[in-house]
DNA sequence: AAAGCAAACTTGACAGTGTAAAGTTGTCTC
DNA sequence: GAGACAACTTTACACTGTCAAGTTTGCTTT
């Protein structure tokens, strides 16, 4: 139960980012269904009506949690971009494992990233690249972008692969029913493919 | 207004699949939040606890619709393999393309064919392979399988490129917000891709 | 220190939704 | 024709989102 003799009634004082956290507990425990917005209320032990005053009903509290959600990602995209070494296919292949990783630990945000819709995530600009986490794939594969290719091509290829072996590795449609591990896939052979990524000899 | 004078009240005779119907047109017209058992059971005429008869709840409604659309989605493939040619790399570029053509045309189906537990798609059997549509996909892989690599390896390699492809592009996260046809996306150049997979040459 | 204003809530109400229980109607079998 | 059961309908309740009106708190001005 809340202690309430901690939180002033009328004036929580950082109420709009406890309701964010409360809904991403809600989502890390129960998943997109768990997620309502007395639930959050309640959690941060305020009235079931508190929240209109920080969010446009329950999408603008889902669109803030997929942002902060967004921005977690972006932190550990980064770290796994150096987790498996130096060279530009260690690199890449670091981010794919970390976005795997990310979807293991954290399917509920993750659905609830791809799930709001695109143009309440994005700023002004519609490109992808207002994103954090896509300005780190960018950088991964710039290298392998050959001469006179768009750099969105080998940057589209790569995140279709992982973001597409991902969903459907953690909703079981792989072979594992609950994937726990990421050895509980082929990630390693699937992710061969990244190796043939940029390349433009004839075959 | 339902024509009340054509069902007879307390025995529908085919409830089950008018409740189906109903909600394929309501996802087809709102996308997942527009689909409720109270509006499938108004617009198939009956009162609103009619469902539990057929369905185990809404879940076991959306359950059963995934598998009709994945019934229609297996169709769709099957037509898409022969379109673009008999070679094997037709074929497969064929069903891709069968593929992103589905999910542009029904959104809503695709994300409830994905987003119901893997658990309640699959009968007895928990493989991919009792799907009807990934038997397609397995047959197009065959011809790309190294000797002594796992089909599925393959299988999975154009299933995560083309299903993220897929979601990212019709979701409007691949630089445009409201794909409506293929061509908004830079669909071929990122498929190429596939023929790369199978491909054992060193680099 | 007091008054006024606005922010930041709370309370209460209503509509929509899912689900459960009890009742009613229609069909089939004996 | 009677009985049983399938296939509904009706009623009720809890949960949810949203809205409107009211209350409390903090800040600014006098």
């Amino acid at each position: 139960m809340t202690d309430q003799t901690t939180i002033p009634r009328h004036h929580h004082g950082d109420l709009r980012n406890a309701l964010i956290e409360a809904g991403i507990s809600l989502l890390e425990e129960g998943g997109l269904d768990a997620l309502t917005l007395r639930k959050c209320a309640a959690r941060a032990g305020v009235s079931h009506a508190a929240p209109a005053h920080h969010f446009d009903g329950l999408a603008g509290l889902r669109t803030a949690i997929a942002q902060e959600a967004f921005d977690r990602f972006a932190a550990s995209m980064t770290a796994a971009a150096k987790a498996e070494g130096d060279s530009p296919r260690a690199r890449l292949r670091g981010i794919c494992r970390g976005y795997l990783e990310f979807g293991l630990k954290h399917r509920g945000l993750l659905e609830t990233m791809f799930g709001v819709p695109a143009e309440d995530i994005l700023q002004e600009g519609n490109g992808p690249e207002d994103a954090a986490s896509y300005m780190i794939l960018r950088d991964a594969c710039a290298p392998f972008v050959p001469e006179g290719t768009q750099p969105e091509v080998i940057e589209f290829q790569v995140w279709s692969l992982i973001h597409g072996y991902t969903l459907l590795f953690v909703s079981g449609r792989l072979g594992c029913l609950a994937p726990e591990r990421i050895e509980d896939g082929p990630f390693e052979q699937v992710m061969a493919l990244l190796d043939r990524v940029g390349d433009t000899t004839v075959t």
